[in-house]
DNA sequence: GCCATTATAAACTGATCGGTCTATAATGCA
DNA sequence: TGCATTATAGACCGATCAGTTTATAATGGC
C-alpha cells in the first residue's frame, strides 16, 4: 500500500530482540516476529539472511547491552555495589515490561542445548565473558585473586539462578530477599 | 510387520520424559518420540492422549522422581548433608547420560513461559513444594523457622542456578566448587 | 513527467508439524 | 480352525513452518 516509514534496520533488530527474549527461538515465527518488527516478509530477507542469523544478532546485541549495564553501574558505585545493583536490575521496578523476561543468554543456554548447540554454546560464552567482568569487580574491592575467581563463579550461579526465578511467580520482594542473603553471606565470610 | 515387545506403557512414558528432559518440549517432534518410545503412532495415541497431555505426565513424574531422589538422602543422611547431596547430584558422575540435561522444571519454566503459561506454572509449582522440601531439612537440621525459610529460597536459587550450569560446559569441578562455596558461606554464617 | 529504488501484500514452495484413519499382521483363546 | 484383540506400517489430513518469488505501489532524483 503506502510508504509510511522509513525502514530502520537498527529498531527492528530491536523488536526482534524483545520477541525472541519474550518467547525464545522456537517459538517466535515469521509472522510474530514479522508484525513485532512491523516489517514485510521482503524486507525481512532483504535486510537479514534469515530467521537463525538475526537471532545470532540478537543473542550478541542483548549480551553488548548486558555488559553495558554493568558498566555503566560501575561507573558511578563501588564495584560490590554495582554487582549487587546488576543482580537486582530485574527486580527493582514492578512495572518493567520485561522483568519477567528473566535474561536471554539463560534462557538461550536451556533452550537449544541439545537441540541447536552452536547457539546455546555462543550463549553460553556470553555469560562467560560476563563472569570474568564479574572477578575484576571483586578484584577491584579487595578480594584477593583466587577468593575473587572462587566468589565470581558462585554469583554467576546466583545470577543464572535468579533470571530462572524472574521467569516463575516468584514475588518481587522474595528474589530481593534472596540477593540480600547472599550478600550477608559473603559480607559476614569476608569480614 | 512383527508383534516383537508387548506394550509397557510404563516404559514408554519414562522414555519420552528423557526426550522431553533432553530437547525440551517444542523440539521434540513425535516421530522423535515415537522412536525414543519404541511403539507405533497408532499405540502412541491409544495409550496417551496427545503429546501435550504426555508432556503433562511427565513433567509429573520428574517432580516425583526428584522428590524421591532427595527423600532417600534425607533416610540415610544428615539433613543438611542430604541437602548438598542433592544440589551436587548431576556432577559426581562424569560418565552419567542425564548430567548434562540441567533439570526438567527448570527448563519447562524458561522455555514455556510466554509460550505454553499452564504447562510453565505446573513446573514452577513442583520447584515451589521441592522448596518446600528444602525449608523442612533446614528445620529438622535446627535453623530457626525464619531462617530455614529464607535460606531454603536461597537454596533453591543455587539449585536453579546449577542446572543452568550444568546445561552450559562449566567443568563438573567448578561445578562441585560452587557448591562448596555456597555451604561455606552458609556454614559461616551459622557459626 | 519519468524512472530506478525501495518498500509492500500476497501467492507460492516444499517440508514438517500434530493428529486421524485404514489395511494388515501377529497373537491368545476358544 | 477361527475370531477378537492388539499391535503395526504408512497413507492421509489440514495447518503451519521458513523461505522465495511476483506483481504493484509509493517515493526521491532527474
Amino acid at each position: 500500500m503506502a510508504r509510511p516509514i522509513e525502514f530502520d534496520t537498527q529498531a527492528a533488530r530491536e523488536s526482534a530482540m524483545v520477541l525472541f527474549w519474550r518467547k525464545g527461538y522456537l517459538a517466535s515465527s515469521l509472522p510474530d516476529l514479522l508484525e513485532e518488527m512491523g516489517i514485510s516478509r521482503g524486507s525481512f530477507y532483504l535486510a537479514f539472511r534469515d530467521k537463525r542469523s538475526l537471532f545470532v544478532e540478537c543473542l550478541d546485541l542483548f549480551a553488548e547491552r548486558t555488559h553495558e549495564m554493568l558498566a555503566r553501574g560501575r561507573a558511578r558505585l563501588a564495584p560490590l555495589d554495582a554487582l549487587r545493583r546488576f543482580l537486582e536490575r530485574n527486580f527493582l521496578r514492578a512495572d518493567d515490561r520485561h522483568s519477567s523476561n528473566g535474561c536471554m543468554l539463560v534462557n538461550t543456554v536451556i533452550e537449544l542445548a541439545g537441540v541447536d548447540d552452536a547457539l546455546s554454546a555462543r550463549a553460553s560464552a556470553h555469560l562467560h565473558s560476563l563472569q570474568a567482568e564479574f572477578e575484576a569487580c571483586l578484584l577491584e574491592s579487595g578480594f584477593p585473586k583466587a577468593r575473587s575467581a572462587e566468589l565470581a563463579a558462585f554469583l554467576m550461579t546466583l545470577n543464572e539462578g535468579l533470571r530462572v526465578s524472574s521467569r516463575r511467580n516468584v514475588p518481587r520482594r522474595q528474589q530481593l530477599e534472596r540477593i540480600d542473603t547472599a550478600f550477608r553471606l559473603i559480607g559476614s565470610a569476608a569480614a
